[in-house]
DNA sequence: GTCTATAAACCGATAGAC
DNA sequence: GTCTATCGGTTTATAGAC
């Protein structure tokens, strides 16, 4: 979907996403979103039909406008490291610093993340996008790499390798708020993030039996 | 809470937590909770006053007499397991067999554990009971235990470790349904959650730089 | 303790003026 | 395309009979 200048569509779609994705869709109203879009009522329902139709787009927008960087994509920048064993190593190493301290960036809205994570947890009718555009993009590239590294490894195998970065990374998102109340309402800082790319990361070259770059050690 | 002969209260418990398991606290009515509970409406005011403290009470319920029994209660059951580095290979194994094969019972219903699920991902004011019953309780011993496998780690650092085996096998849970759909309707068998166990437990093994068993080479 | 009836508020959706 | 007013339905919660 191509959307230039804030207008009242693209306004509702962002309003009505974080929306959703904050409080699920059965929880939030077409009156809030119209409220927090600062766009009438009836708007909802002029441009887009309904409010499943609104949410549907809402996340359809959100799927389609999210890059998030895989191991494939980095080694496809960046070749050369795929020749070496060591390479290898810090190209994993590199892919889960890069994906958790981007999804952490305090700067950045989590929220359409959020979303994704709701829809895979509750299915609505998007769920079809969802696995479109999120799970079999994202997951086909690096899956086809594991059976590279790994050769004659099952695609279970592959799979579960290839989701240890990405199930870890959606629990800490998800699960921040009673985290941070378990550890005593302290924040899960930049030392907690650190460690946490440090372990994913150990993890994930141990088991393609690459050397553990120094740096983990 | 003591609840003996299926009474009215007990039977609207368990009719209402798999229902908000299900669905999400605001897509059930207390309508849809009476009839499942074949109970009169009026009974959910009369016996918990509203449908938030229904739901509290509920969340309680499942909290309290869930066991969900991890690495360091096996160890205290079986305390030679932890003389030798094999025996502790063996036991991190076992846990993880027995944590993941229980979760995903087809003969044991998983809603309590969705219900949990949707508590982390949407706090309500059943957030103190979620982070007391569950996180505190459930994460203490295995933090105690990985710093007692290495001396020295950090909070965070055994936070993450014991996390590894829980994080995943809740993703898995939760995205059961979108997962089979990428699948293509094939669903997560027991080749899949036996290659979950495997490479959770060799990754969990590995990083507290045991042997691995050989039956996982 | 269980039931019916109903109150009061809110919901998504729509009609029609501008 | 934006607005107001409102419809028909559902919601939680309650009052009161039994």
């Amino acid at each position: 979907m191509d959307i230039g200048a804030p207008n009242t569509k693209t306004v509702l779609l962002l309003a009505a996403g974080e929306l959703f994705a904050d409080h699920g869709f059965d929880a939030v109203s077409t009156r809030m979103i119209a409220d927090k879009a600062k766009v009438n009522l009836g708007g909802i329902h002029y441009h887009f039909g309904s409010k499943e139709a609104l949410y549907v787009a809402a996340f359809k927008y959100v799927c389609e406008n999210e890059e998030r960087p895989g191991l494939a994509k980095l080694l496809n920048t960046q070749p050369e490291l795929e020749k070496t064993p060591e390479g290898r190593a810090k190209a994993i190493l590199m892919t889960c610093r890069n994906f958790l301290d981007d999804l952490f960036d305090p700067s950045k809205p989590d929220w359409k993340s959020r979303l994704i994570l709701r829809e895979i947890s509750t299915p609505s009718s998007a769920l079809p996008i969802l696995v479109r555009e999120v799970f079999t993009r994202d997951f086909a590239e690096d899956i086809e790499l594991y059976q590279r590294l790994k050769p004659g490894a099952s695609y279970d195998e592959a799979m579960i390798w290839q989701g240890m970065l990405k199930t870890q990374a959606i629990f800490y998102l998800m699960a921040k708020t009673p985290l941070e109340m378990m550890r005593g309402n302290k924040p899960l800082d930049q030392d907690f993030l650190d460690s946490l790319i440090r372990t994913v990361a150990k993890s994930m070259i141990m088991l393609v039996d690459l050397p553990v770059p120094e740096e983990l050690r």
